[in-house]
DNA sequence: TATCTTTTTTAGCTTAGTATAATTATGTAC
DNA sequence: GTACATAATTATACTAAGCTAAAAAAGATA
């Protein structure tokens, strides 16, 4: 009964991913990849059950009902953009995103969300800003803070004897 | 005893912020703002007492120890980082800004920060990038997905084209 | 001073999420 | 086809964070 805690959506990701990768998923394998033991994993199931997201026959397998699937793709949808925006804008290691985006997925607002996606979709289709953009938030991370180093490979810089900018 | 939970991280920085607007900290203002009822408050400054963040007379007013401040600004300081990167940058409203970065700067990892951090560096203090950037992000979120009309006020684009804006 | 109001505290209950230990079911090996 | 190994489940208990209801303290007022 009730809604979905964070951690009943984590549930449901994890499920959903291991079903892609192993085709049978079993308590155990949930509790090894989400770091609990068994009885946790049959605690949080039983609500999933009831709620309609997961099926199971006793001591079976564990399936996610065709509402579970709409739902984790839903929720792994909304993690991979913030993903997306972790590892490729702001350049973090894959892993380091990846852990981010799970742990923030569930308490960014719609709002806030879509934002975010404009974000990426501005960075990486703008056919004027894209290259030239993260090519250059590169520099600046990889030489620190040295702004001027970096701003070297600024498209702005190469019209920069024109319009000269203030501030 | 025991670590500070996201939770009684929320309540440290309230009681921050409550006392540089109002000199005296009572449990109630504390349940107002936090959206709960008085004995939770108790509840929670209880363990915070023991954990030497706060002090309190019975009855009394609520303070901050030198450590719980130490621990409020620095906190307060990741929401800010936080904060501004959604309002500055994404361009959200205040409040929908404000309210994602408390909620998620508990999960964000000191890297993640870190890069955030740089980001708006980046974004705010490369003289040549950002004045026209961000004119031009936020160009982007009004006029929605037409990617070209955005585009038309990028600072590349004038240096290729010399053609008037269509807003 | 005595009473009434406000505030804090205590006591006891609920739910989510975890654990261990014990029990039950399944499946495989002889 | 019994016996052992593995996996799932049940029983029980703990912690964090919330609640209500009632008791206790402080403050205000007649």
């Amino acid at each position: 009964m009730s809604g979905l805690t964070p951690r009943k959506e984590d549930y449901i990701k994890a499920i959903y991913k291991l079903s892609e990768r192993n085709r049978a998923v079993r308590v155990k394998d949930i509790a090894q990849v989400m770091g609990v033991r068994a009885p946790t994993v049959v605690g949080i199931v039983s609500m999933l059950k009831e709620d309609g997201y997961v099926e199971q026959e006793p001591y079976g397998y564990l399936e996610l009902t065709a509402l579970g699937r709409e739902k984790a793709k839903a929720l792994i949808h909304r993690e991979q953009l913030i993903y997306k925006f972790f590892e490729d804008v702001l350049k973090l290691p894959s892993d380091e995103a990846k852990d981010n985006a799970c742990a923030i997925e569930h308490y960014i607002s719609p709002v806030c969300l879509e934002r975010l996606l404009f974000f990426i979709e501005f960075i990486s289709t703008c056919p004027h800003v894209k290259p030239k953009f993260l090519e250059h938030f590169s520099k600046f991370i990889n030489d620190g803070d040295d702004i001027n180093l970096a701003c070297v490979a600024c498209c702005c810089h190469e019209m920069s004897q024109e319009s000269e900018v203030a501030q």
